[in-house]
DNA sequence: CGAGGGATTGAAGAATGTCAATTCGTGTGG
DNA sequence: CCACACGAATTGACATTCTTCAATCCCTCG
């Protein structure tokens, strides 16, 4: 056993969120498997990076704690946000197909991190019928939520964009046991602007336009959703032509 | 041996895009097994549909030949299309996650079709290493495409996205063999314009615009590449910023 | 030959971006 | 411990791209 899988060592067994993440699926003597190929490191830090795009490919990781941001630069050096990442979620899966990270992941706040060699996975995937099927059904799911999020950026205005990002916020958060009302946004204005394709400027206005018409209250980071109903009905089902009249 | 399998026989062994698709890494009796679950049908025809959301999901479908859109229907009706498939490639892997398609898949032209029961393919791929990896591979590349696609509808002008779209598609019709200079769109400037995030309206004007500017031809359904440089300077490199100086 | 969807073109309007100024908050260094 | 500096956030005024609405044309397919 490594010296930094002892210094971190919080076994799969007994992680928190084992039921988010790859063991859902595994009988006990399989998490152990699991267990034993998972990396553990000292926690990254506000800013750092986890990955670069270009970087090879070696692990997929697993999010004990924390959360990241992961996001590409276009070749004029443009940044996109392409996901905000929870414990619980894998993050790398899109440098399988030609093992090299096409993305930067960069942590949000201090994290935890589990790495799992790629190579190593595939190996136990293969003994590991649960195993395989959840790694499966993550990378569907993920391919799942990015189609959701096209919906979203290319049909949607930005006030539904911002009450869906805000809303599907919460529902992670509410699956991690945290509060769905009252929670902390770890990546700034700007990074959400980013992510949901609009302007910094307009965020901040539409903050302050959900939080006249009480759907939430805004203090600096920390988000409370006050009319949940309103603010989904504002994410879902209303639409521009409908909006309009 | 099914009659349907009789009847349409083109074995993985012969398929001229089987490089493409999930027989890529495999040896020769390798494919055989493979070729052994996957189910071949009539052709689906332009307008019918392959699979619906909601259904419940077996197969992962494989294309041979002619074209598909995939997409989405929000709670208010509105159609999202996520992607448009040409022969070789994969779809219905975002259904994996919860056994039911969240998508539509409908033929734009008449089209050969493969089949390939998932729960099948999933017992293979733990027999076979080579096959695994592909799945994997095919997988973290959708993953990758939807990336780059939200970068595309998040950050780029009309222009830039018209543009990138049509390299896209010379790019990926010369992996398969045919021009990448002079092709042939099977689906309507809708369906682009939806895909894009664009009014109809906007797509035509730039068609008109890219002409008028002789960097393409076009007649209908027929565009001609004029000048791949200009128009991949437009789709890539050239930002906001810089367009408007 | 007629009908109907697809495509094109023009004119006007709206949503959002851009620019600019100010405030706020936080972390750093003296 | 305070002052400063710098990034983040807010707010206002203006600019612009793209959408929307409307009319017309075209092509295909019954």
């Amino acid at each position: 056993m490594s010296q930094t899988t002892n210094k971190y060592a919080v076994h799969c067994q007994s992680c928190s969120i084992s039921r988010l993440c790859l063991p859902v699926m595994l009988a006990e003597a399989e998490v152990e498997h699991l267990d034993s190929i998972v990396q553990r490191s000292r926690p990254v830090r506000k800013g750092e990076h986890l990955y670069s795009a270009n970087e090879t490919f070696e692990n997929v990781f697993a999010i004990r704690s924390g959360s990241l941001k992961s996001y590409t630069l276009s070749e004029d050096g443009i940044e996109q946000i392409t996901g905000f990442h929870l414990p619980g979620e894998i993050v790398g899966l899109d440098a399988i197909t030609d093992h090299q990270h096409p993305s930067f992941a960069k942590a949000l706040e201090t994290s935890s991190i589990c790495a799992i060699p790629f190579e190593k996975l595939e190996v136990l995937a293969r003994q590991m019928p649960g195993l395989q099927q959840q790694i499966f059904k993550v990378m569907s799911q993920e391919i799942r939520e990015d189609q959701e999020l096209m919906m979203l950026l290319n049909k949607k205005s930005a006030d539904e964009r911002l009450a869906a990002f805000l809303i599907n916020l919460s529902q992670r958060f509410a699956r991690r046991g945290l509060s769905s009302a009252v929670f902390h946004l770890t990546m700034t204005r700007s990074d959400i602007g980013n992510y949901l394709g609009l302007a910094v400027e307009t965020v901040s206005r539409l903050f302050t336009k959900f939080q006249q018409k009480q759907l939430i209250k805004v203090q600096d980071k920390e988000v409370t959703i006050l009319d949940i109903e309103s603010l989904s009905d504002l994410a879902g089902t209303s639409c521009h032509f409908v909006a309009k009249k």
